[in-house]
DNA sequence: AAGTTACTCAACCGCTATGTA
DNA sequence: TTACATAGCGGTTGAGTAACT
């Protein structure tokens, strides 16, 4: 009895990733998938914990992440879902395929939020504040629309990847047609396994906001096709030798 | 151009639920 | 049954950047 702490802060590295790091986390579970978030960064050869990976990764590297703002529907389907959910971030963004709770909960607190006091309504209970001073024009808009943005950082990100399949020697795998993540994680068992709210899936048409003239993350379907370098079974003799911290 | 303020969002912290030895 | 590890969640922070003076 009695397992190892997931990680001690001691020689962690913390702060913001570095495409290097993005780039071994990246390498490391498109060819192993997720099975233990601890030793990740062991295998990965990353000074973070595993907390650290996982929270990268669902909130920033996963394949089917749907970049760029809300759209109003999005925002008025939020507000509902809000109303009916309260602050469970997680069950209003199993809603959104490709937006994590993260994204979903900044988007509450700086924009959200903030219209719907302009907008004289509470944002805890939906209901209208009494107080006339926070009305505002119905028609006033505080935030300028923001929607499918895509942004700098998304090619910037995907070149990266793009640079990092090359490396693999998997610049070909760019030119499958055929998207479907759920059919990939489906033969992957520890990757379908690791988080059903945030289901992987994605569908052709969930994948409309990406750009026409880029490489698609939907192009991640790699996941599928790679050979796993290191199979997870042999990771489990590792373990109690290894990987205590 | 420089300084200040406001805003965004990635990342961390701490807690709970669940699984396991 | 108990104690502990791990995954996941929600709240919060702070660095980076945009907007403003």
């Amino acid at each position: 009895m009695g397992r190892k702490p997931c990680c001690d802060k001691i020689g962690m590295k913390r702060g913001p990733w570095t495409i290097e790091e993005d780039h071994k986390l990246i390498n490391f579970i498109l060819n192993n998938g997720i099975h233990c978030w601890r030793i990740v960064p062991k295998l990965a050869g990353l000074l973070r914990c595993g907390k650290s990976c996982r929270l990268r990764w669902i909130n920033y590297l996963r394949p089917d992440l749907k970049r760029g703002g809300f759209t109003p529907d999005d925002e008025d389907r939020i507000i509902e879902l809000h109303s009916r959910l309260g602050n469970r971030w997680s069950k209003i963004a199993s809603h959104f395929p490709g937006r994590t709770d993260n994204e979903i909960k900044n988007h509450w607190n700086t924009k959200i939020k903030r219209k719907m006091k302009l907008l004289g309504l509470d944002p805890i209970t939906h209901k209208p504040i009494d107080n006339n001073t926070e009305q505002t024009h119905p028609n006033q808009s505080p935030d300028p629309p923001v929607n499918a943005q895509a942004t700098n950082d998304d090619h910037v990100l995907l070149n990266s990847f793009e640079s990092l399949f090359e490396d693999m020697g998997m610049e070909s795998l760019f030119q499958i047609p055929e998207t479907n993540m759920s059919s990939s994680l489906a033969s992957n068992p520890s990757m379908s396994s690791v988080d059903e709210s945030n289901s992987m899936n994605i569908s052709t048409s969930e994948s409309s906001y990406l750009p026409e003239d880029s490489t698609s993350f939907e192009q991640w379907n790699v996941l599928d096709m790679v050979d796993p370098l290191v199979p997870w079974d042999l990771f489990g003799n590792l373990q109690d030798n290894s990987f205590h911290l």
